[in-house]
DNA sequence: TTATTTAGCGCAATCGCTTGCCAATAGGTT
DNA sequence: AACCTATTGGCAAGCGATTGCGCTAAATAA
């Protein structure tokens, strides 16, 4: 059907080996020969089939990205476009491709890596969450097949490699701001507790309480799902209590717009009753209605930084694993106030 | 290195062609051996190579999901994540590999689009958007390339498939729904022109416009950067005229928010000042304040639909070129006020 | 009993490319 | 002149599947 290497063997009068060579830049072919085989595969129009390429080199040029299972609304966080971006930017200059997952449920995601591994779809991937007891994890490690992942592996910390924030810190810095405007009362909202983000919000929050004297209120720190149900439910169990929180410190901006949604619905204002503070930086953060206190984490590097590593793990095969914390930074802008 | 269909032949004491019949499922092996073959291909943990059986069949089980060039912001729309979802899962039950491009600019995005096709990486592909003179558009019918598209071609509109809302009369439906409202001074709010969604719901607003019999005002339709600036020229440009709008009619949710945003800004409230309807039905139009009326165009379904239409004419090689309409339904929320 | 079918499988070519190894030519040394 | 050593490039064996065709043995027909 379409042209191969053959028949640019032949249009340029050379073995099909040399052709190859060619393709490869290797040295061993003189620069004439090289000219006129590039001109003879310009005149037939050649492109190389990756599938037979990849079959006699045993890889693709590949790389996986799994996304938690798309049931989860979670997906709909414009956190995944933006570090598929990243990871697509360097894929684009490495000339590797992008698989993506798209199990809708956790079983069918699991299938889906099955399938990329064993079928040998693609040469490592990218794991984008990290929670407890991920059954696909551990597959991973025990096929020792490569991967990174982008937030902190829930163990085995020191045997992978992967790409993070120091999200406790993050976490209790944004929470003594809070504290040095004069807040006491504060509240954390969080996503589930079985992502490894949730909990590290969740410590650098309770750290920050502790470093500052601050006492530790039970009924203040509730979890909810990312998006689901806009956070009612978190802001009418706090709303609810006798002495409510004067801030909260809210693990994803997502979930601040709903609960800021909420907030309204309950003759709440923000900032004036209730100082907000967020993570991620998502676009959408300047622009809601105050444009959000938030902790830029830098997705579209986490991004970048985990292709690089997965990739540079590829090549070279036994490269130690590696721990990237890409560093985060306050957006301070109009969601919380100082209490006088 | 892996186990391969020989070892499985070995191991069952059959021939390599009899276990590739076994796992294609083939009628002329009797029932007894594919039991026998089956059992050695557990014991071994066989699993196909796809690579193989790709350039075997000549055809990948995947197909290419090209989305519009990254650098643009647009690509933070939650659209995307939202069609993909429903790609993913048709692609997940018909066993089809999903590829997603991942060019930065329309140049590289064009070069991966010929790396899937020349290269033989992608058995099919979907656009995800649809504009003027798209080369990578031209570029696919040229080579007769099997593709789908989400949104209307910009030509050739007989000859390729496509999965689409009615965009011109959903527009010209929520119009009318703001002169029902008593608005007369109905502003348009658009992004770029080049985009053929735009330009339908522009029509549809234009017939809404014509068949109330209401003058049409030059200064009100404005077209801006889907996301960037966040609707900020558009809102300056508008409110500064000498009668501003009651109301307008935006072309997508992710404007919306920004232009409500920068609302706020001027000192215009909506909806008692401004009355907004907006259209896609993104998660976020609901928690906003206040949450939109919207079109909600069901991208889900266009993700499902597009995926099984690609399949289709994947399977059957002359399949028609067909057009598929999905129906929309308007959001009645509270972003539109009825003027006394 | 012999001739024909019909299952049920195996042979071997093929898909398009890579690569270890060998061959040939050329230039350089004694 | 005989011998070496680079350079260049070709041969052919894979990589792991699929598939047209042919063969054998059992089943049915004559």
């Amino acid at each position: 059907m379409a042209v191969t290497i053959k028949d640019v063997a032949k249009k340029a009068d050379v073995a099909p080996s040399t052709v190859s060579r060619v393709i490869a830049d290797n040295p061993r072919i003189s620069a004439t020969t090289k000219k006129r085989v590039r001109k003879a595969m310009k005149e037939l129009g050649y492109h190389p089939n990756v599938n037979a390429r990849n079959l006699a080199v045993r890889s693709t040029q590949a790389i996986g990205v799994i996304m938690p299972s798309s049931a989860e609304t979670a997906l709909q966080n414009p956190f995944f476009p933006e570090v598929l971006r990243g990871i697509g930017s360097v894929a684009h200059e490495t000339e590797y491709s992008l698989y993506v997952s798209t199990g809708g449920n956790d079983e069918q995601l699991f299938e889906e890596v099955k399938r990329m591994v064993y079928g040998n779809r693609v040469d490592g991937m990218i794991l984008l969450y990290s929670r407890d007891n991920d059954p696909i994890m551990d597959f991973l490690i025990q096929e020792n097949f490569p991967f990174v992942v982008v937030g902190k592996p829930y163990q085995n910390e020191s045997q992978i490699t992967y790409v993070d924030n120091d999200n406790i810190s993050a976490s209790k810095e944004i929470t003594k701001h809070l504290i040095d405007f004069g807040h006491e009362h504060i509240a954390f909202i969080g996503g589930t507790t079985d992502l490894v983000v949730t909990k590290d919000r969740l410590t650098g929050y309770l750290d920050a309480l502790r470093e500052e004297g601050i006492e530790y209120v039970d009924d203040y720190v509730v979890h909810d799902e990312f998006l689901r149900s806009s956070g009612r439910k978190a802001v009418e169990q706090l709303f609810s209590l006798e002495k409510p929180p004067t801030a909260m410190v809210i693990a994803d901006d997502m979930m601040s717009l709903g609960v800021i949604n909420m907030l309204e619905e309950f003759g709440v204002d923000c900032p004036e009753d209730v100082s907000i503070t967020s993570f991620n930086n998502l676009y959408l953060s300047e622009i809601t209605r105050p444009p959000l206190t938030t902790v830029d984490i830098q997705i579209y590097k986490l991004g970048i930084q985990s292709a690089k590593c997965l990739i540079e793990q590829l090549k070279s095969k036994d490269e130690p694993a590696k721990r990237l914390i890409v560093p985060y930074a306050i957006k301070y802008r109009h969601s919380t106030r100082k209490l006088d």
